[in-house]
DNA sequence: TTTAGTTTGTACCCAACAGTATAGAAGAGC
DNA sequence: GCTCTTCTATACTGTTGGGTACAAACTAAA
């Protein structure tokens, strides 16, 4: 049996605490407190400090989407691979309720520290999903657009679902931005 | 003439802080420092410290919408009422150099200090917006769904372009919500 | 020029902050 | 059971946080 905490599972349970309190919001009292580990165990795992703890937290989400979106995106068959995408998005943002970490740290001052991931995160996703719609036929320029597009509009229903307090408004805005994505979009 | 400050002319300056800071990353230091106000003008001016700046900027923030943003858009005509929402976006974030105050405050827990003014905001934006549509021909439910989806993509442009520290991003994403407005755009 | 009201600088407060040091507990391998 | 490594709790440090107190400086109106 497995008592100890393992610095694998100590980053989701961190990465929930940034999100809801963004990067500078966030205090070591309020880590502790929200996800029962002690400082001594927060600052073996992460000597670094709060900026390492961060840090992992943001590599830890990008592997998540690098796994579950991104490389689903340019591997698989383009109507599957985008499908896939629409469910780990819907899933992953809990239709709204959860937030994007990646896209808040934007925001602030926090984007100067981890400017290189939050950049990759965002340039991965837009050329990965513009590949799939390639691959389903779009002309690339139009696909480009398109998935741009397509990640803005997530980011920007994320924050007005939080905004108005009210997460219909990011389900209506996935159910229309999936179906600029369906195969017979590009010709219209 | 005029050497001492005034609240008025305090709290754009107090604005641009928070923009750069987020509510959590600006401490009175920060605001002191880049404003050159002292402690004793900021607490005579706002007793209630750092949360009362914060109110007045969102205040004054939501007072410049409604006059350059909002009352337009419910009162012109709707072609120069949309061409004049177009151009206020445009120059208020700074071709996307400029971040939405409101909508960086909405993500993090800063959004349960001034939930009703932020939702206030975009619910009104919104609104207005639909209606200028509505005048132009749309029909309601479409005009409402486009107006939210503007709204939105202006938010998601923000954070993107901010992301990939790429203003382009921007002016692009202006120019293909832009053209969504268009007088001919219901009817496709 | 006095006076009343507004604006400002400075010194001070305590709590909370990030981070350190270290001794001890728990687990794995032998 | 012994030992080496990994993990954890606690007490402590110096700094910065937001906020207060108040006297001095300034301005406008009489």
């Amino acid at each position: 049996m497995r008592t100890l905490n393992e610095r694998s599972d100590v980053v989701p349970r961190i990465a929930e605490v940034f999100r809801e309190l963004g990067y500078e919001g966030t205090s070591l009292s309020q880590i502790i407190e929200r996800t029962g580990v002690g400082k001594g165990s927060l600052y073996h795992f992460f000597p670094g400090g709060k900026e390492e703890m961060a840090g992992a937290v943001l590599a830890d989400v990008d592997a998540w989407f690098e796994r579950h979106v991104f490389q689903p995106l340019q591997d698989e068959d383009s109507d599957r691979a985008i499908a896939t995408m629409w469910d780990a998005v819907n899933s992953y943002f809990c239709s709204g309720g959860r937030i994007c970490l990646v896209g808040a740290f934007a925001l602030d001052e926090t984007r100067n520290r981890f400017a290189d991931v939050i950049a990759g995160y965002f340039r991965r996703w837009i050329q990965a999903l513009t590949g799939a719609l390639v691959r389903q036929g779009w002309d690339k320029a139009a696909a480009a657009a398109t998935a741009e597009e397509i990640v803005l509009g997530i980011q920007g229903a994320l924050i007005l679902a939080r905004a108005l307090g009210d997460q219909a408004v990011f389900s209506r805005s996935m159910q229309r931005l999936q179906v600029r994505t369906r195969r017979s979009s590009h010709r219209r």
